[in-house]
DNA sequence: CTGAAAGCGCTAACAA
DNA sequence: TTGTTAGCGCTTTCAG
């Protein structure tokens, strides 16, 4: 059963194979009869274009780049499988990129990319949101891309968001409504454009309760297990110790409940400890950890969403936030047990 | 920069494009020396085939598809990643396809899938390497394939395997050094290949060490967290509980572990607990899991040469098995702590 | 509003 | 061993 093809409909339809792909793409120029009796045609034969020829032939490719460096594989397979839904929906192909965003050549290497998949965008991830020598190279290139969770509000109309500081202040008031006064802290990698957000919402947090902020129940993490571990270790070492740690996010809470069993600590009698992302790990653990669930599967399809509008040249939707949850779960109580 | 064709490497190589193609391709009846100025005029231009172009003139397209249903984020990132390595390295593309392995249209939709998108071959993980409709439409189709730990060995040619029966009996024997001779196992889900294979090593374990099997200790899971909490509480319910604990995979074993817990149940004091794969979650949860390192990158990559070999006609190797190892942890100790 | 013709960059079949 | 020619299935001119 060969495939069929443009001529084919044509033929049924009574048309010309160009009226057919005017229909195909949406273009003006066809009478609404017409344009109905090319779409029956195609519904008949199960007609769809071939890929390869309209790239060859066109000069679109309808093929999208997702470009990650995100050690967490839930991250990436929750942006992953929003894009992928989106862009076959508008038959647009993905390209899968795993990059090294450390690795001087990188601009180089998706400016080849680009140039030779003839990608028509891109999407950035965190941390490759925040490469600013990869975002001017995109933007001087006029190629069209689209970032998830950006450091700064300074683009919107490429953007996705999520309310960081917004939750992680909510997050902080909870931790202080249960008596906590002592707040700890871990910050995350400081590639991470969230990063600062998330600390601030924690600031804000706190003196939005009353609480004042101490230098000394700051932890500096890398966003890894171990790191959140030995941060946390810091901290509860101090002869004032935290009664409660947040941490910028899920992998470093897990290595700062670590830190407390190691040291004896009950959790959440001794220490409570919060996270961000609520990844599965976080249901996974025990005690299960109170975090911050994080849209990822929703903002990766409005990104792919922007892309395409993007990419097509219709008009792009302004600011795109979409909010963050908390989650409570058996990492947090009140102070004292 | 326009991209460079292969009339402008044919100009400056001073052959015909046919020439240039059969280099690029590696086809036979060139002469050596021309093969090197063409080869000379490739790397000089920076030339690379368009792939839009030969998807469309020849019977190749260039593209396979990954196919998966697995619920395991880092697994479906492992071998993906593994799988690009290798296809890109052989400027192969791969079509990244979620499934659902339960939906009863599946093979209609595979076989659409390859047929629209001209796809070269397909690569099976679980639970699609098991599942055996649409492996026999595949043969019957003449789609070139590979299955990734499918359930048996009946298609060597077309299956990466790991030692999951041998390196299960390994894990159970070591648990009963520990002193222990109560050694419960939860069954992973029965539509995973893998899982019999993962019994039987057990069950073999326990005679390899004069352990009676005893039918009480065993528990049924569906591979998922919640599934191993319920049948560890089960098994640790029993007048007389086992003091280890063996699942057939992470999340079930750390479910166990949040079991265990509940009860009052010290890891490893009162409890040991194993599990299988070593996703990332083993090394993130406290007590670290005992586990088995299933090699999957290292799996996929082999399945990902294995189709290129088939899809070229290339002789392809048999039986690949790569060996998964055990990695001791924290959560197993000698029999009452 | 519609269509005819000319490619896109490559491979396949055949010729030389 | 090499080259010539004709497409692959579509989009892009440009004419009607």
């Amino acid at each position: 059963m060969r495939k069929t093809t443009i001529e084919e409909v044509a033929a049924l339809a009574r048309v010309s194979i160009k009226t057919v792909s005017r229909v195909i793409n949406d273009e003006p120029n066809v009478r609404d009869t017409t344009r109905l009796k090319v779409r029956d045609a195609i519904d008949r034969l199960g007609y769809r274009p071939d890929q390869s020829a309209r790239r060859l032939a066109g000069a679109r490719s309808y093929l999208v780049g997702l470009l990650y460096d995100n050690p967490s594989a839930s991250y990436v397979i929750d942006v992953q499988s929003g894009v992928l839904d989106r862009c076959r929906a508008e038959n647009y192909e993905i390209l899968i990129n795993p990059c090294d965003y450390k690795n001087h050549a990188l601009c180089a290497e998706i400016e080849n990319l680009v140039r030779h998949a003839r990608l028509d965008g891109l999407i950035l991830t965190p941390p490759l949101s925040d490469h600013q020598e990869l975002v001017s190279m995109l933007r001087k290139q006029l190629i069209p891309f689209v970032m998830v969770a950006p450091p700064n509000q300074s683009d919107p109309a490429r953007s996705v968001f999520t309310n960081d500081r917004d939750v992680c202040r909510e997050m902080t008031r909870y931790l202080a409504s249960l008596g906590h006064e002592r707040i700890g802290y871990i910050i995350g990698h400081p590639d991470h454009g969230a990063v600062g957000a998330r600390y601030r919402g924690y600031q804000e947090g706190l003196s939005g309760a009353g609480i004042r902020f101490r230098k000394g129940l700051i932890g500096q993490g890398y966003n890894s297990y171990i790191s959140g571990e030995e941060a946390a270790r810091q901290l509860l070492k101090r002869k004032v110790r935290p009664t409660a740690i947040f941490a910028g996010n899920d992998e470093m809470a897990a290595g700062a409940m670590k830190a407390a069993h190691e040291m004896g600590l009950t959790i959440p009698g001794d220490l409570s400890v919060a996270g961000f992302d609520d990844v599965p790990l976080a249901s996974q653990i025990w005690p299960s950890l109170t975090t911050i669930r994080q849209p990822i599967r929703a903002m990766s399809e409005k990104a792919a969403d922007i892309l395409l509008n993007q990419i097509r040249g219709e008009p792009v939707n302004g600011l795109q936030m979409i909010p963050s949850v908390m989650v409570i779960r058996d990492s947090t109580g009140p102070i004292g047990g």
